[in-house]
DNA sequence: TCGTTGTATCGACGTTGGTCGATACAACCT
DNA sequence: AGGTTGTATCGACCAACGTCGATACAACGA
């Protein structure tokens, strides 16, 4: 289950912040796409759901009964967090847990962060 | 031109960090509508372009030739990141010039950071 | 082995979004 | 006033996206 098809994020991509440089048009690219990812409500309240959990993962069964969503669409919107790199995922029995992936969530905060001390 | 007709972020809304707890329905739609904004290469790139200028404004008579894509596409783009609320303008004699928001991009790096000293 | 439950994939549908040419508006300069 | 340049809006087109029902796959229990 964790070995996708297609990861669109390189593990260690990464960008000098906004306010540092223009972004070359291949980071923007990358960039974008994990963006895109965090731009659907309903995915960003999986997202928020998953990191912070107690215990850094929770169960499919309980997110889908979170949403008044049909359980493929729950499915399709975790596949998406999966193929941005903000999660990840693993089958144990009968039940897949997913958790947050931190190391994506403080690069895009990184590249969004004007001043250090913000 | 700085007074639009949608302001869809509110200047002060916030949330708690993305570890933090789970975001409430309407909470997600606020913040999903600035990331769907950040979802595309060309508006990461102006957005990045118009940050890290030097003195904090950029002419978009810049901003248009720096791409191969139809003049109305880039004003295009420059509304959606207006209506996010990461940039404003101001027309300036024959010229309008762009800078950006940085509390908004600050709260999105607020919203995204998963230890305080990342 | 068979039925049951949890999760993912598939195919289809309507909506949204990125792009463009044409056009309108704003400001400057003769 | 009229012409020119910079920027925004409009309308249309095609691609991408969110959603669903149907179905397939995986694991468990009887």
């Amino acid at each position: 289950m964790s070995n996708q098809e297609l990861e669109i994020v390189k593990p260690d991509g990464c960008c000098a912040a906004v306010s540092a440089a223009p972004l070359d048009a291949e980071q923007a690219v990358e960039l974008a796409a994990v963006f895109k990812a965090l731009g659907d409500p309903v995915r960003l309240r999986l997202l928020s759901m998953i990191a912070s959990r107690e215990g850094g993962e929770v169960c499919v069964c309980e997110l889908t009964p979170a949403f008044e969503l049909a359980q493929p669409t729950i499915s399709h919107h975790l596949k998406l967090l999966r193929q941005a790199g903000l999660v990840d995922c693993e089958r144990r029995g009968t039940w897949v847990y997913y958790w947050a992936l931190p190391a994506t969530l403080d690069r895009l905060a990184g590249f969004l962060r004007t001043s250090v001390n913000a």
